[in-house]
RNA sequence: GCGCCCGUAGCUCAGCUGGAUAGAGUACCGCCCUCCGAAGGCGGGGGUCACAGGUUCGACUCCUGUCGGGCGCGCCA
């Protein structure tokens, strides 16, 4: 609706730039919304005062120009210029009703448009690191970037999901040393647990794992291996050179195939367990990318290569630094260290040249907000190698704080001592999960109730939304009971009928879905979308509850079951896209 | 110290890329089931949009500064 005002009004404006009543080089941007004062019709456009200055004329006379080159339009039914120089359009009540056969047509497909054809869009979210279970911080980052890539799905785009999988480095050594600490705990041997190391009780089961199929296939004394340890930090030492140390020590003793193997069983036990979590969370990837899979194919090395040919890099202290802040970095950072090992930073620009080399147009990274000082050195590296910054975007995800009976929950990663992805699944379900992260903006720190979230009560907006929608399959259960018929095709043709104020604010909140549809997946925003079903649901317990559907009047009955048939639709198609289910009864 | 994000009703948050009288939910108060599910609906009170300037026909929205909260400033990932 909104983009055939739209069209009308770039028709007018032609017109007067050819007649010379406007300047021909005016070309503004059409804005067009719908009114919230029913006074002021059903859309209104500023477009008048945004001329004004362009045509040194008064807004309310440019409007009466607009007004008087506005093409005939079978839904407009009337247009008036108001207050400083709003133009306000009224619509036909058909206009409106011609919503509900598009919906019932459409089904599941219909808001989707076709405007994303043929663009490739990447989006990589979540991509913690496979050293322990997914935390309620990773989920809000799951839930968030799972329905961008939904929704720019519905938009039309070929949409690619993937997770980054950060099998390589530091921390992935860290978790394989702790692993085999534990497993050298079970098969017997004595030993200090490294302050540094993992110490969540998953550590165990990997062990377990590795020591129930290989026996004592891995076991050295513990003796032998602390010879070569300096101290902890508990013992004075430090506790980085005491856990890298280990980690040597376990290369050195295991030999390069068994730690490897040490290495994968950890890596694979926990990377099954997040792909389960997220599963069961309804998240899904096109594909897993291994950070590992780049060194060994050359990525890694090509990419510095890449940045050496562009005249970026230089060499300090022995390793190779990229002179990012020539790109608006806060300093320079080290591509390669002076062991030789490659840093995160170096596998990452591969992995980024890697994706727009795949030929997406279009690559959304999501991350924690802590990590947004990344954002400059990413794009800086981008930038140095000739590829274009602007392609990717980064959107950041601030942290989620739980509260339950009124108080903080709280959190460390330090103890170990954090909420998972999967206790809260188990604590409020997988749907309210899904929509409560999604409820706010991605960049507004957010405080998630976890009584609200469970309560089966009308405090909770999720279970609003879904009563609306069990309530209309409720009411076609009825139509069975009473004897009674539905006709679609009856309904259809008796719209008309549909004349009361909750009839017609119904048919303007349906009319609406596709746009909000638009505005959620373009602008990155799911919060819109849930904030719209939450006025669609309430638009229809209202209706609800001042009429009856099921009666007598044969015509009134199916054209209003034609229309909650519509609502019903609508809801079900605005919470599959947020990964949220919709029952027929509750 | 520098950089990024956020300050809107008691609480949790919207505010459609600068538009008309700032909106929901919740909490509080008062109503509505002989009726398709009351997990619902209707009505009421509640605001210096953190503060101070600036830009213009017009600012919650854009710019500058101040205050307050969060996060980040590794040859970790």
């Amino acid at each position: 609706m909104k983009a055939q005002i739209k069209t009308l009004l770039q028709q007018a404006l032609e017109s007067l730039k050819q007649s010379g009543a406007l300047p021909a080089d005016a070309n503004p941007s059409i804005q067009v919304e719908r009114t919230r004062d029913p006074a002021h019709g059903d859309f209104a456009s500023n477009l008048a005062m945004m001329l004004a200055k362009a045509a040194r004329k008064k807004p309310r006379d440019i409007a009466g120009d607009l007004l008087a080159a506005l093409p005939a339009s079978g839904n407009v039914i009337n247009v008036e210029i108001a207050g400083p120089g709003f133009i306000n359009f009224y619509l036909s009540p058909q206009a409106f009703q011609a919503v509900v056969p598009a919906i019932l047509e459409a089904g599941d497909k219909f808001g989707h448009s076709t405007q994303g054809a043929g663009k490739r869009v990447q989006v990589e979210f979540v991509s913690a690191n496979p050293t322990g279970p997914l935390h309620v911080g990773h989920g809000r980052g799951a839930a968030y970037g799972a329905t961008v890539a939904d929704l720019l799905d519905a938009m039309g785009f070929e949409v690619h999901r993937e997770y980054y999988v950060n099998d390589a480095g530091r921390q992935m050594d860290i978790l394989a040393a702790s692993v085999w600490l534990r497993y050298l705990e079970l098969a017997g041997e004595e030993l200090p647990f490294p302050v540094n190391a993992y110490k969540g009780d998953y550590v165990w089961d990997v062990a377990a794992k590795l020591h129930r199929e290989n026996g004592d296939r891995f076991r050295h004394g513990w003796t032998e291996i602390a010879a070569a340890l300096p101290d902890d930090e508990c013992d004075g030492g430090d506790k980085e050179k005491y856990i890298d140390a280990l980690i040597t020590q376990a290369k050195t003793l295991l030999g390069a195939d068994d730690y490897r193997f040490v290495f994968d069983t950890g890596l694979n036990y926990i990377l099954a367990d997040i792909r389960d979590d997220l599963a069961h969370f309804n998240v899904n990837y096109e594909h897993w990318f291994s950070e590992r899979s780049l060194t060994e194919t050359g990525a890694v090395a090509r990419a510095v290569e890449r940045l050496e040919q562009s005249g970026h890099v230089y060499e300090k202290a022995g390793a190779k630094w990229f002179r990012s802040s020539d790109f608006g970095d806060e300093k320079d950072r080290v591509l390669v260290r002076d062991n030789g090992q490659s840093t995160y930073f170096a596998s990452d620009i591969a992995y980024h040249m890697d994706k727009l080399e795949r030929g997406f147009e279009r690559v959304i990274d999501v991350w924690g907000a802590d990590h947004h000082g990344y954002v400059p050195r990413v794009k800086a590296a981008m930038q140095a190698v000739g590829d274009d910054p602007d392609k990717l975007d980064v959107l950041l995800v601030q942290f989620a704080v739980l509260y339950r009976g009124g108080e903080k929950v709280q959190m460390s990663t330090r103890s170990g001592q954090f909420v998972t992805l999967r206790e809260l699944r188990k604590e409020v379900g997988s749907d309210a999960a899904r929509f409560f992260y999604v409820m706010r903006k991605c960049e507004q720190h957010m405080d998630f109730d976890l009584d609200l979230a469970k309560s089966r009560s009308n405090d909770n907006p999720l279970y609003y939304i879904q009563y609306a929608h069990a309530r209309v399959c409720s009411v076609f259960r009825q139509l069975q009971e009473k004897q009674l018929d539905y006709d679609q095709a009856v309904g259809l043709q008796q719209l008309g009928r549909l004349t009361e104020n909750h009839e017609q604010a119904l048919l303007s909140s349906l009319n609406r879905y596709p746009e909000v549809l638009e505005a959620a997946a373009l602008n990155h925003e799911p919060h819109l979308l849930a904030h719209y079903l939450r006025e669609l649901a309430n638009d229809y317990h209202t209706y609800y509850n001042a009429h009856q559907f099921l009666v007598e009047d044969a015509e009134l009955r199916q054209a209003r079951l034609a229309l909650i048939a519509a609502v019903k639709q609508v809801i079900a198609n605005g919470l599959g896209l947020l990964g949220v289910s919709a029952p027929e009864s509750m």
